[in-house]
DNA sequence: AACCGTCGCAACCGCCGAATT
DNA sequence: CAATTCGGCGGTTGCGACGGT
């Protein structure tokens, strides 16, 4: 069906890379699916957004994972799954696909929670999945909306060492069903976090929970 | 030195909801 | 209002780098 269109795979070559960034100086992120079209770049839109969003972006900070990064992580994943994107928003130039990477490569198995290698990925919530987006009782409250793209900065909030190092006790996360309507949009709404149990907010103690929850 | 298994990360895939036509 | 396109998400895969034997 595709095979009209040919669009490359793999790796990106630096001359792709200079292109792509060359058409987003111009005309700015967006319309991704014409970017081949526009440039003669042999890749699809996704991929252009992929690479801009993971890699090309100015935003985006690379290297290792600070402690405070990896405890920021922990925590927000203890609170709310596997919501990569979401936890990303909340980790200063982290995008979501290092999160999860990171996630999945070095926390997982530094708090012991097994991965079964590198198939049939973890989840390890229940995943609160996207599917439970349809449940109509969803109360989205106005002041849910999602945080734009690439909100990094941090409002120029600080995060609070708490000084232990990194032994974090794991309270279940499986009471976090369906039945929380959490799992039922992307975005809680105050009265859904209040629905989840002290304990699982207990690991974000040392944070301000605004600077957690804000945007959420 | 060569082989092999594991690791880590970049990128792809499939699905979904929102936006646009 | 229906159909189509676009953008975004989480899960998964592919492959180069690296370390052990």
């Amino acid at each position: 069906m595709e095979a009209r269109n040919e669009y490359r795979k793999g790796l990106w070559t630096v001359e792709e890379d200079r292109i792509l960034m060359d058409h987003i100086r111009v005309h700015g992120k967006g319309k991704w699916n014409r970017i081949a079209k526009m440039t003669g770049l042999k890749r699809c839109g996704k991929s252009c957004r992929l690479r801009w969003i993971n890699y090309l972006s100015p935003s985006v900070k690379r290297g290792d994972f600070s402690e405070e990064e990896e405890d920021l992580i922990i925590r927000l994943h203890n609170l709310i799954g596997n919501r990569w994107s979401l936890i990303a928003g909340r980790v200063p130039g982290r995008t979501d696909n290092q999160v999860k990477n990171h996630w999945n490569t070095h926390l997982s198995k530094k708090l012991g929670i097994k991965n079964k290698g590198k198939t049939k990925a973890n989840a390890s919530l229940p995943s609160l999945s996207r599917k439970l987006g349809k449940n109509p009782s969803v109360p989205m409250e106005s002041n849910s909306e999602p945080p734009s793209d690439c909100t990094c900065e941090t409002g120029g909030k600080t995060m609070v060492e708490d000084g232990s190092q990194s032994t974090f006790k794991f309270a279940s996360t499986q009471e976090i069903t369906e039945d929380n309507n959490c799992g039922s949009s992307l975005w809680f709404s105050n009265d859904d976090l209040n629905l989840l149990t002290p304990y699982l907010m207990e690991p974000l103690d040392g944070y301000s929970l605004d600077f957690v929850l804000d945007g959420l």
